[in-house]
This record gives C-alpha cells, structure tokens and sequence, in this order.
RNA sequence: GUGGGAGUAGCUCAGCUGGUUAGAGCACUAGAUUGUGGUUCUAGGGGUCGGGGGUUCGAAUCCCCUCUCUCACCCCA
C-alpha cells in the first residue's frame, strides 16, 4: 500500500528545508533587530474563535475537528485571533507598546493553488496599543527590511499602500449607503486584475447612479495623493484621511524607504478587520498573488471581547516568497554553502581510529567536521568529502603516521598545506 | 463548489495511425582509480505505462469509469 503525502502539503526534503530554514531565518533576524518580541499559540484552537469574525466562506475553508471530549476545534488558520486572546488576557499587565512576531505553521482547506497550499507558514508582526501612522511606517518599514535582507530590491517588489479610511469617507462622501460599501470594496479589490471594461460593468452591478459611478472611476485612476484633495472637497473625514497618508509618506521617506512604496488607490484587502492604513506586497512582474499585506485593525481586540486598543501588523507567507526568490535565483548560493567545515579523510584503514578521534575533537569544539565510514581509496573520501560539500579536507597518511602532520586540502582551490597536529588545534582555540 | 490541462523509471520526457522483451537524458550504485574530489568512460539497479473495466488474437497506444496532481475562477483571514 502506497501511502501519497496530502494535498497541499509539501516534504521537506534537505535542499527544501535549507530555502525554508532562509526565509526563517531571516524573518526572524529581522523581526528581532526591528524590536519585535516573539511568541507562539497553540496549533489548534476553539473553532469559534475563528467563526467569531469570518464568513461562512472562509469557516468552510478551516480544518475542523471535534476532540474526544466533545470540544470543536480547528487547526489554526491565522494566528492574529490568538494574538488577540493572548494581549487580552494580559492587557493590564502588559507594557505598551507591544511589538510582537510570530511565524506559525498554518492550515487552510482551501484548494492548491499557484503560490497558495494547504500547510504553509507565515510571518506576522504586530504593534498594538499606538494609534499614530509612524505604527504603521514602522511596520512597512520592517517588512522592507525583510524583502532587502533576502536580497530582493526596489527593482523587484513594490510595496503598494493605501487607506481603508480614506475609501470609507470618499465613499460616503459620494453618497454610497453604508451597507453597500462592502460589496463596493470587493469590486475595486479586483481591479488591477481585471480589464478595466470588465471593472466598468462589475461596478454597475453594485452602483446604479451613473453620477456617482463616474466618480468612483475617476478616483481609482488618481496616481499621487495631491490629486485626491480634489476629491475629498471640504469633507473633513476624507481631508483627515489624506492627511494620515501624507504623514505615513512622510515617515517612509525619513526611514529611506520611499523606492519601494507606492500610493495605489486599488489597494483595498478583502473583507477582513482593517480600518485604516492599508498595504499589498507584490512582485514588480504582478503575475503572481500578494507577497505579504497588512494594515491597521483599529477593532480587534474589542471584537475578542477586550478593550478598544488601536492595532497594526503585516503578514507574509512563505509560498509566493518562494516562488519569487525561486525566480530570481536567490536559492542558489545556499547549494553552495559549505555544509561541513572538516571531512577527514584517511589513507590506511589502521587510521581510521585517529580520523574518529579527530573528528570527535573538531565536533566538541564545536566545528562541522564528518569522515567516511568505509574507507577505502583517498579518491574515494575526496568525493564523498565533495558531495557532502566539505570546505575543507584533512588527510591523515604517511606525514602523520611519521611526523604527527595533517595535510590540510581547500577543496574549493584545490590547494594543500602540510602542518603540525598541535599548531592545526592551536588555530583553532 | 465551477472550469481547463496532465498522469510512462527518483526527476524531465520520448514512444501513441494497436504488433516481439517499454526507451533516452539527468540522478543513484559500482568499477576503471588502495595517496588526491567535482570531469570522463564502462557496467548495474530501478517501471503492475495512476487504478479498474471494456473492445481485440494482441492495449502504454482505442472506448468508458475512477483516482491523483496541476492551473484558473469563487475566496484569500
């Protein structure tokens, strides 16, 4: 019986698991040297808490189960719920501002896709408690920091942001009805995605005043925020909102950050809890989906059942980021890594003993060092020594049986150097 | 949930107007090579041709069903 691996699950082979252990790495360096603090949940919660704030939709796309004590649970799907349970929980005690990061292993039943799986894991970071935009800066800030740190530039990905505020107030401004305006949302979501006719008619279906639909495709071809003032007229919610964006701009550009972030009216984010600011990550090419997006969520924590607390973060996934730095080749200096510092090798079996006893002295000393198990032919250890990407190989033949001397092999250059066993440790100490 | 594409060796694929024992490259193992690796040469292992049924003297090849993967839509926290 042939047992397959899940749909949507991957296997991480060695090479895999070093491209995965990258982007880890990274997330976390950097989340770290922005002074973000780590933490962690449980890998399965009450399914509630995930229905609590979600459609049918996307509840029908968890991973649920019930335990043997009857409970209904699911595996997590996002960790921005738990975060939420867990500054609750702590909310009095806790010093403000809290910087969190996490970078949980997610599950979502929904179908594979390109850039989209069922197991996958994600990036979150989270400033609550600061109602100000520099929050928001800070965030963009460190997911640019991220983005740089891999090796991607401003040539490559694009940060494109925009303001759930400001689209609520223009809006309402324009004399869309409140309980239309989600369905307004949606169609603008998908505008960059679609040919502009097929936005025209979609945006019929949801607005029937042709006056008012005119104007909302005049504002999604505004470029730049000094076009929006036009627009917001006297309106103080749609000046208020411009004036957030600028001071957000303002903030990015004194970070040094302004390459890579752009205005972009498009941006809207689903139907998920945001409430101000918000942004998209994408690859400049934009064949692909979001790299990463985030914003402020101003009714989080209170939704959770806590106080009214201001809150901003950003999430990235590790598929699409994979497949980007898969495309720019930015996996391929990590074939080349050195896996091991020492393979040691031996000409006469009668050493195989003293190669052991080297190798267990390189190892204590913290130092990656392997040999081979069989022996046999020089050649043969050079090449296992090769394979398992040695940078260098210690020879142990008729200079040590004689003399006490190792030869020491660079095996990128090929050269070789003869030195006394006490001076090779002494180096090292 | 809806629609397209694809399943032949570990990987990429050829073979498909039915016809001996199903192939190539890469990868793997071994040898050439018991004191010098990545190159080269030689040999070897590895397949219920996704599965089931049908047509036929004969099916990887034709027909039906089914499973799986993949891409897109829906959705995207």
């Amino acid at each position: 019986m042939k047992i397959q691996p899940v749909k949507g699950t991957r296997d991480f082979y060695p090479e895999d698991m070093a491209k995965r252990n990258f982007i880890a790495d990274c997330w976390k360096q950097v989340s770290l040297r922005n002074g973000f603090a780590e933490y962690d949940g449980p890998i399965f919660e009450y399914l509630k808490m995930y229905q609590l704030k979600s459609g049918d939709e996307i509840a029908s796309q968890l991973f649920a189960f019930e335990d043997r004590g009857g409970r209904d649970l699911a595996i997590r799907p996002e960790i921005t719920p738990t975060l939420a349970r867990m500054v609750n929980q702590r909310i009095n005690t806790l010093p403000k501002p809290i910087k969190w990061f996490s970078t949980p292993r997610l599950c979502r039943a929904e179908r594979p896709q390109k850039g989209r799986l069922r197991e996958f894991f994600q990036w979150n970071i989270d400033i609550i408690g600061v109602d100000d935009c520099l929050a928001d800066a800070e965030i963009i800030f460190c997911a640019v920091d991220c983005l740089q740190q891999i090796g991607l530039t401003s040539k490559d990905v694009v940060v494109r942001i925009s303001s759930r505020r400001l689209l609520a107030a223009l809006l309402e401004y324009f004399g869309i009805k409140k309980q239309g305006i989600e369905k307004v949302y949606t169609v603008l979501d998908k505008k960059s995605k679609i040919p502009q006719e097929t936005f025209e008619k979609m945006l019929e279906e949801v607005i029937s005043d042709p006056a008012k639909r005119q104007k909302i495709l005049d504002l999604m071809a505004v470029e730049s925020l000094e076009q929006l003032e036009d627009f917001a007229g006297a309106d103080e919610n749609s000046k208020a909102a411009i004036e957030e964006l600028k001071q957000l701009f303002g903030y990015l550009e004194v970070m040094g950050i302004t390459e890579f972030c752009r205005f972009d009216i498009g941006i809207v984010r689903g139907l998920a809890y945001y409430t101000g600011i918000v942004f998209e990550v994408y690859d400049i090419s934009e064949q692909l989906r979001a790299i990463g997006g985030g914003g402020r969520y101003d009714n989080l924590l209170a939704d959770f059942g806590g106080p009214k607390i201001s809150a901003t973060g950003f999430g990235m996934g590790d598929c699409v980021l994979g497949i980007v730095l898969e495309e720019k080749g930015l996996f391929e200096k990590l074939s080349q890594q050195s896996v091991i510092d020492y393979f040691v090798a031996y000409t006469d079996q009668s050493l195989q003993n003293k190669s052991l006893e080297l190798v267990s002295k390189l190892r204590k000393s913290g130092i990656k060092s392997d040999f081979s198990y069989k022996g046999g032919a020089l050649g043969k250890q050079l090449k296992q020594a090769s394979m398992v990407n040695s940078a260098k190989c210690i020879i142990l033949g008729d200079e040590f049986t004689q003399k006490k001397q190792l030869v020491i092999k660079d095996m990128a250059s090929g050269q070789q150097e003869t030195v006394e066993i006490e001076d090779f440790f002494g180096r090292l100490g």
